[in-house]
DNA sequence: AATGAATGAGGCTTCATTCAT
DNA sequence: GATGAATGAAGCCTCATTCAT
């Protein structure tokens, strides 16, 4: 956990040097029209669905004119990449907060799933967006959107690698594959849920999810 | 467990009376050209890409013209949805036959898991497809996928049920939310895989992820 | 009088040397699939419009295989123009039949609009294709279809010739404006009864229609 | 007569309200583009035939490019029927102001007529277009052309009407019937002409025409 | 003569992006 | 910086016709 401690949002660091962005002078990024337009583009995407979230669609709910889009974004496609940049930072962010002044790796999983489900339930425009439409997105913007996605697992990483270590976890644990336990079953419940409409307390499952990926099936 | 055996092939028995499909005549799936189209379909969504595959490159491919097409299937959504039953029915059959003789939840559980990695082992098109492409279609073709889908996660299910009733399981196991860590993480380890230009082999993996399945995280 | 009955059926006698018909050993208009294909024409472009009555549908209609009608019309244009020819020539004969052995030409004019709103009662179907639906044919079919009304228009001028010889109408008449009045009205009347469903007699109007063309708008 | 000086246009009022147009800021309607593309089509159709018109060449035709018939238009069925609204709105107010200062409704239906045939003869592809084009178009479009239509059958309906009353015409008219000989007799004779390639002058036929129509074929 | 499976050309429309104002 | 009118490429599907059986 000290190397948690010791760089806590160094995992982020270089999040925000991924798209587009001209000078050093001030920052596209911290014009409010930025983050305006990244929320427009949430609120669109998740009511309208991916394939029905024309670019004058978002430019019309940010309240801005379609050129205009252009000048704090490449291109659409740079749109949807900063969107989940955008939100994932503030979620890796959020869980590192959370995680913070916790040791157990056990308990920190906890937090993590139960932080990362509240994050999806305190936002359901963004959860339907991340696990529903941002998928139908080509291949290209999906592998870019995973290298965003990497420094999460990296932190799901660091967890598990602390629990081997500490003896919490299995000492010989295959980080790599424990890690797409980790995300898949708590990516394939958040799913879920979004596909049922939200209609059940997310939240209320955190506890269970994380009993199975920590004690699995066996009685 | 009786159950099971009983009707080990049931679950499946309606699979192939979903899409298009005129009287009981001479079926058109059973036609020669039904299996050539979804095939080269296979492929050419594999090496271009979803949004690459136009019907003309799909009809070139089967070696018809592109008015062929439209004579087995309905319009190009219903090439996907029949693409997905047809590749996962025989996916389901062969996942239960293979556990036709297996009483124990546990062992089920890792031929499934076998069988699954196996099967897109096997055919690396397929993989592609069903991992990473046929996910970036619609609302409507995914949920008729996930209709499909429904067939397998059904098996899951009766892997788990038994596994509870028979003390394998935890006797109080939420089916439910085991079911998602099931295929949550066999989806997960599988689309990895796949990213990762299907490098390595992931049969070998079989046995990591069953181990984790069942015993979880824990030391 | 003398020329219409000396030659009563003597203008329609090269109406069936149109179109299609390979030698002289049977003709093909005489047997039975050739009208058999045309009835199923009046229907089934009376019941799905000009634009959705496809071969396949005429084909299934009639009874026969697709390739069938080829063996009896060159195309399906051909097909609609000997639908009109058809129609058209027992139109006209039966209008001649009315009139023969009437000399008076407003009796005669009389005859033939009540005949030809007799004619159009008596097949609904064929109303519809005549009155509305075939007019939405291209130019090509238009053109032929004008050529095959010529029989009927001359039958018109003919009454009108009569007419102003006798002196029953004006003796300077245009003949040729005279019978566009004639044909116009009488159209116009019997599309605005088709339009409006044919749900009034249109028999009705012939008595209406026969003395506003006689005398006139005057009072 | 009182009824037609005093609103002499207000059968036409809202002519301009029938198909697409946003909010009423700046009428689509009256940029200058609208006007152009519909000329344009105008040309097209009458030069190509209504079903070789594509939106492509109606585009090149008006110097756009194609997607801009789309900011303009709902459709390409839209063109033809703003085609319509458009030139049969002047038709019927250039018909209207012809008829303003003449109370005898004999007169005025010899305005009609010549104003009618006036304007076909002023515009030989605009002609081409409603006489013959325009006939070929599915029932839907047909259905919006008849509504547009109406407005000009209410004006001979007045015209009529004015004469009955006035004892111009026979007291007893029946307006309907009467309506249809006029309105069906007009057309008649120019769709003639047009077929016959416009190859003589349509106005001198006026006078003929309306002898007919009010007087009849009596001698 | 009759069949019907196979063919393949052809066009409307959307929407991300630009650029003159 | 902001605008929004204009651009133009790209693809699914229908259906008249053929021809091997």
């Amino acid at each position: 956990m000290h190397q948690e401690k010791d760089k806590p949002t160094g995992a982020l660091k270089d999040l925000n040097s991924g798209s587009y962005m001209k000078g050093d002078e001030t920052l596209k990024k911290d014009k409010p029209k930025y983050k305006q337009i990244i929320d427009a583009a949430v609120v669109v995407i998740a009511e309208n669905g991916y394939h029905h979230s024309q670019v004058s669609k978002i430019a019309k709910q940010a309240g801005v004119a379609d050129g205009t889009i252009y000048l704090y974004f490449k291109n659409k496609e740079d749109i949807l990449i900063s969107l989940f940049e955008e939100k994932m930072g503030q979620f890796v962010s959020a869980i590192k907060r959370g995680m913070e002044h916790e040791e157990d790796a056990a308990a920190q999983l906890e937090i993590l799933i139960k932080s990362h489900f509240q994050m999806l339930a305190d936002d359901r425009h963004l959860a339907i967006v991340t696990q529903l439409e941002l998928r139908q997105s080509n291949k290209d913007i999906r592998l870019k959107i995973n290298k965003v996605l990497k420094e999460y697992l990296l932190l799901v990483d660091e967890v598990l690698h602390n629990g081997a270590q500490s003896g919490v976890f299995q000492t010989d644990l295959d980080i790599r594959l424990a890690r797409q336990m980790v995300f898949g079953t708590i990516d394939e419940v958040a799913t879920t849920w979004v596909i049922n409409d939200q209609k059940y307390d997310i939240t209320n499952l955190a506890a269970g999810v994380h009993s199975l990926i920590v004690r699995g099936l066996s009685s």
